[in-house]
DNA sequence: GTCATTTTGGATCGAGCGGTCCTCAAATAT
DNA sequence: ATATTTGAGGACCGCTCGATCCAAAATGAC
């Protein structure tokens, strides 16, 4: 797992707490701004987030939301990295958790962790921009080809002591897309309780009965 | 399953084929105009849709678009309705297709006809349109959710009789999650024989193995 | 023919978009 | 103190958006 930080690309080499050369020092927090943003990007998607929702949000003025992202669309790859990152990281310590407890105990902390994330919120920002760009933005659609690629992996290693080698990535890549599928549908309205349930079912398919 | 039809909703009682009445004539294909902003709308998004875009790809004057559907809205949902329509009834010929085979042929074939129609392509409309709109439109949202519903009713129907009366829902709404992501996981840049090998782990929690 | 009715094409609208730029403020360097 | 460097504020840009409107065209009813 682990992707390249790719930190605000703003201030384009200060990452967040470099040491203050000349200027006028900066009035924001970079990595609270590109949180602000990514909770935009979220909430409203790509095209339907207004510059002024961005910068209103990140406490930012428009000159300054440029020095940092560049563009709209920087500020997505950004807040994109930053999501992946977290959502990897996330996966990472729900398997370390516990180390003595079994494997199986582990795949059910991922996977409890995957859920817990988004699904019960209001959907998982892969599948939106997923559904939104990936058809359109080669890059964007690649961090996130990438990290699904990359959380796959990682499935595949928890779950091949219990369903083997040769099952385990496609039960892997089957197990993510449960979870895809199960935002996808917490998002069009689907109950709570229905969508949690399905944890169950990606246990299974990870050899977790 | 079957939803309401919910034709064009256009010159308000005039379903497409109905007589002619008095004034000027249409001179163009309700039918194919609505497959064509469909088609608009399943490649680009709702908001990256323009009206240049959809009144082009239906060969429709401005005038005659929102003389037809209202507003760009009342064409999305007009369009989601005929493709949401036209995906149930893919089902249940699937199912229906091949009565003297056996039950696990049915699910075979009603599988391979959720993943065939779309995950080859660019994604499920129904995925793309509930990760854009469905923190937004509740109407849009709506039509989603039930088709789905009535989608995991019909595949439990079909599973009962393998894995049972008690785990038929559950299982059905799990395949159902998988083939979404699979779609989801197709639109990122999964390569296609990745997605598709995940027919055989939605058959395996139908219970067909 | 005349009238009522409906569709068509295109001009047009105000609003909001993403993005730029200029000016001023606030810090360091000398 | 002065010069220099950088951030912040906000007016401004051209453009495109979804939507409206109007006059011309094409039909049925009489």
């Amino acid at each position: 797992m682990s992707a390249t930080p790719s930190h605000i690309p703003a201030p384009v080499f200060c990452p967040a707490s470099a040491r203050q050369g000349p200027g006028r020092p900066r009035e924001y927090d970079p990595d609270r701004a590109l949180g602000a943003v990514l909770g935009v990007f979220k909430a409203r998607g790509y095209e339907a987030a207004s510059l002024e929702d961005l910068t209103a949000a990140a406490g930012l003025s428009r000159s300054s939301f440029y020095a940092a992202f560049g563009s709209k669309r920087g500020a997505l790859l950004a807040a994109l990295d930053l999501y992946l990152e977290a959502g990897e990281t996330a996966l990472d310590r729900a398997a370390a958790a516990d180390p003595e407890a079994g494997p199986r105990d582990a795949i059910r902390r991922v996977v409890d962790t995957m859920f817990a994330a988004d699904v019960h919120r209001a959907g998982c920002f892969v599948v939106d921009m997923s559904a939104e760009l990936g058809a359109r933005d080669i890059e964007a659609a690649g961090k996130i080809n990438d990290s699904i690629a990359r959380k796959a992996r990682f499935l595949a290693g928890l779950a091949a002591p219990l369903v083997g080698e040769a099952a385990a990535e496609g039960r892997a890549r089957a197990a993510l897309a449960l979870y895809l599928g199960a935002a996808a549908m917490r998002k069009a309205g689907a109950p709570v309780t229905d969508v949690d349930a399905l944890k169950t079912e990606a246990c299974r398919l990870l050899g977790v009965d």
